[in-house]
DNA sequence: GGGTGTGAAGCCGTTCACAGCA
DNA sequence: TGCTGTGAACGGCTTCACACCC
């Protein structure tokens, strides 16, 4: 359990961890070998030093001094981030946000995959949606547990968050992306992100309203 | 101009106020009038101290002793976050995502409201979709300042970011929200957020992975 | 006792400033 | 000269600790 050298990481290391590999990838696809940390500050938009801080923290060093080797970068980070075996993960919730996500991840990540996904409306059931196959909410436990499925994105109606995540603990899926507007309570030993795209939008609005 | 007794609220405060007004109005919808400090910060995961101190920050006082009054501190967020004649919001591209965010937000914010949206195929234009109109793209400088639009939400493939962001900003919009998987530039007059969702599951399975 | 309001302290992430290197 | 790597300073957000109040 202690091989893990990069124990102290910060949270929000970690996030923009994965968003340089995001941005390394898009460089690399356009050619690019080599990249300064002031290129991926300001793909970011953040500063130069921050880069080289969050290097720094994972024990990266610019290997010639024409900046950092993108594919070694990528590679560390994946090394990092990643799962060496993968991950599964299961979508609960096939409306247009649910498929809208698997389309967005389609073939992104090798390592991280959306294996099925679950609703409650028998249209959507017993069949492949968006290259999914699609169960009843009523299988979870059978295809979480067979499939070694530990990550779950909840995008499930609001009113729904509450009964579905309780299924999903119950499971036991050990992470849990929430969509919903809805607030939902998990215990200690699930990790839980909630990303509400109302307040995000809110924030938009606020900060335009405030330059007149 | 300066009427603006709130400048220099932090950021994060203004992200919490508008989660802390969700949550007030799902626990008014349950019937309650009133509420402590520690039952939002439950909600939503942080501590009572620190809802206390936002709400010192707004000026805002526990009315009697039983907690805030519910409805007052709607109101009181509403003033500060809104804008009292109310925005609009347009959404690019009309794929799964962009309705999503639609119907997302259906009715849920009075003085936020998306009324137009855009896509370049001929299928999704000139017609309704999820119960807003939707306009070819080559409209937009035409449809955004007739309405007086400064808000956009960015929904389109990623490849088509930049470009179609490059139009929005043209045609006078002061505050994007992304959604693509492409970080974008803007002018420093116009304020960005970026939200990736990769980013966001990546990081769940890390600590998923972390937790073993 | 169980809540609120808040000065002061603490912490963590960011930025400064600069040494070192090709 | 222009970049990387990093100790030290800084700043802002969060938490502590406690006075006050019903």
């Amino acid at each position: 359990m202690e091989n893990n050298r990069y124990k102290n990481i910060p949270h929000k290391t970690i996030e923009r961890l994965s968003q340089y590999r995001r941005a390394l990838q898009i460089a690399a696809e356009k050619g690019k070998t080599n990249i300064f940390s002031h290129e991926i500050a300001a793909l970011l938009h953040i500063t130069a030093v921050q880069v080289r801080r969050d290097l720094m923290l994972i024990g990266y060093s610019g290997s010639l001094r024409k900046g950092y080797d993108i594919n070694d970068l990528i590679h560390l980070i994946g090394e990092l981030i990643d799962s060496p075996k993968g991950q599964k993960v299961a979508i609960f919730g096939m409306g247009d946000l649910g498929r809208a996500i698997i389309n967005y991840f389609q073939g992104k990540r090798e390592k991280l995959q959306i294996t099925v996904g679950f609703d409650i409306n028998p249209e959507k059931t017993n069949r492949k949606i968006a290259g999914i196959p699609c169960y009843h909410l009523e299988k979870i436990t059978e295809i979480i547990s067979n499939e070694g499925i530990k990550i779950g994105i909840l995008t499930v109606p609001g009113d729904q968050a509450d009964e579905t995540v309780r299924l999903m603990v119950e499971a036991g899926i050990k992470g849990i992306l929430n969509y919903t507007p809805t607030p939902v309570e998990v215990p200690d030993d699930v990790y839980l992100e909630e990303y509400n795209m109302i307040s995000s939008l809110e924030k938009v609005a606020f900060y335009v309203k405030e330059k007149g």
